[in-house]
RNA sequence: GCAGGGGUUCCCGAGUGGCCAAAGGGAUCAGACUGUAAAUCUGACGCGCAAGCUUCGGUGGUUCGAAUCCACCCCCCUGCACCA
């Protein structure tokens, strides 16, 4: 067997990712002595996960750095039930065919944390779909129903307050969630010999449920470890910006938006998220908040923040494009772009729109604006209009051009004959073309 | 099924006949200040550039006028009953 590195938890106890374990610390020892089998459970609740699932997954990843090997469960099954976990409200049923579908995705996206071809412990993906499409309801309720305290379940931190609180309920359904949550880890601690598994620390509930069924259906002693929910100090929260969720998908969040999240971190944040989001060591994440903290200025953590982990995400190609386009848009100079940086901004991922040959006299420069989904409403364009926060190529417009698109984006004002950067307040960005 | 409570704009939450597109807070957007920060201040925040238009679970009604009153319906919560 290879060595494992015991140091492991010690790691992840410094970075802060520990929030809660099994076991009285006999997991420090588990994970010392041999090489585990660990698991961690993904629901597909969309067709790609957002940077939520980013903690465990890296957590995953990290676990077989150390030489254990992971296993990335798609719940196949358990997305059709909804985890109620510390959620307000009741939620709608997916169709199987939907669920199935989202399956596939979220399988190719897992696998990307994960390596299938180390020699001495790779890494597998399963669907819970598979223990569970044929299970009668009977064996269910005898085998596995059977384990559950009904008592022990209403006492649950996770569904006290649909229990409780007023305006919502449960239903037996969702209720049930935590018996399947827990069928699969026994599952895998029968068929991997899987003997720990990690997850948000919403999913402590499901997580011991786990620990307590393996212990009874193979008298196997497992363990659960759960990682921090990931916080933000101005209290609003984490993964969601004016323009929605942070996807791991880069057909819903290109790689530039990915990568200027990150950028954008909080100073109050971003040195836990180094230690939560990347592999640079604590040490020399240490060293860099130091001596951000003795420059004056700007700290250079959010950079390094935003690479590593666009890498992380989107490989080195993702992280150059948004990078590129970074340089391009916030580094000044856009007029000095050339024909094929605006064309590579535009293959890169900067949002982009074609414009018409004529505008049509209902077209005002708001609506084009609009429609290239640079505001949410006009009224938000004309605010910005109104405070000369529009520019187009570097020129401000003021409310005056509203009705007069074709000036604005008259051929003379083009860049290259057919480009125009059209930028709205400090940070969004988009390119207007016509084409050659 | 019965009784009681409730469904308001992204969220929380006021509003119980006109002064309501609807208080307040949060979130969000823009401006100033900055570091593409934070904090702070300012403006915006149903839709519409505007005139204006559409909202307060649904449908009808009363009224000059309804988020507010009435009727019926739908949904949620609590208790009781039913199941026994």
């Amino acid at each position: 067997m290879a060595g494992v590195d015991a140091t492991l938890l010690e790691d992840l106890t410094r970075r802060g990712l520990v929030n809660q374990a099994t076991g009285d610390g006999e997991l420090e020892q588990h994970l010392a002595e041999a090489s585990r089998t660990l698991y961690c459970g993904f629901d597909p609740t969309a067709d790609s996960l957002h940077i939520g699932s980013l903690v465990p997954l890296l957590t995953l990843k990290r676990f077989q750095a150390a030489g254990h090997k992971p296993i990335a469960l798609v719940g196949g099954a358990t997305g059709l039930i909804g985890d109620p976990s510390f959620k307000a409200q009741e939620r709608s049923l997916n169709t199987p065919e939907v669920v199935a579908g989202w399956v596939e995705k979220i399988k190719q996206q897992v696998s990307a944390f994960v390596d299938f071809d180390a020699v001495e412990n790779p890494g597998i993906v399963v669907n819970n779909l598979d223990w569970t499409k044929d299970l009668s309801v009977l064996d269910f309720l005898r085998d596995v129903g059977k384990h559950f305290s009904v008592n022990n379940m209403v006492n649950k931190e996770s569904v006290k307050q649909r229990l409780q609180r007023e305006g919502e309920g449960i239903s037996f359904t969702e209720f049930a969630y935590i018996l399947l949550q827990s069928m699969d880890f026994s599952e895998l601690y029968k068929r991997y010999q899987c003997t720990l598994q990690i997850g948000g620390s919403d999913q402590w509930g499901n997580i011991t449920g786990g620990v307590d069924l393996t212990r009874r259906q193979h008298r196997g002693k497992v363990f659960g470890l759960t990682l921090p929910l990931v916080t933000k100090a101005d209290g609003t929260k984490f993964g969601k910006t004016e323009s929605g969720t942070i996807w791991l998908d880069p057909k819903r969040t290109s790689p530039y938006a990915f990568y200027q999240f990150w950028l954008n971190t909080a100073d109050a944040d971003v040195y836990k998220f180094l230690r939560y989001f990347t592999f640079l060591s604590v040490d020399a994440i240490d060293a860099l908040e130091k001596a951000d903290a003795e420059r004056q200025g700007r700290p250079e953590a959010q950079g390094v923040l935003a690479k590593e982990v666009t890498r992380l995400v989107h490989g080195e190609e993702g992280l150059q494009a948004a990078e590129r386009i970074s340089q391009a848009l916030f580094s000044g100079g856009i007029e000095e772009l050339s024909q094929s940086d605006l064309e590579q901004l535009r293959l890169d991922g900067l949002p982009s729109s074609e414009l018409p040959r004529e505008f049509t006299a209902e077209q005002s420069l708001i609506q084009l604006l609009v429609d290239a989904g640079m505001a949410p409403s006009g009224k938000q364009v004309k605010d910005a209009l109104g405070r000369n926060a529009v520019l187009v190529n570097g020129a401000d417009v003021g409310m005056d051009s509203n009705g007069v698109p074709a000036e604005v984006f008259a051929g003379g004002r083009a860049m290259h004959e057919r480009f125009y950067v059209v930028r709205l307040g400090k940070k969004k960005y988009h390119l207007f073309y016509r084409s050659a």
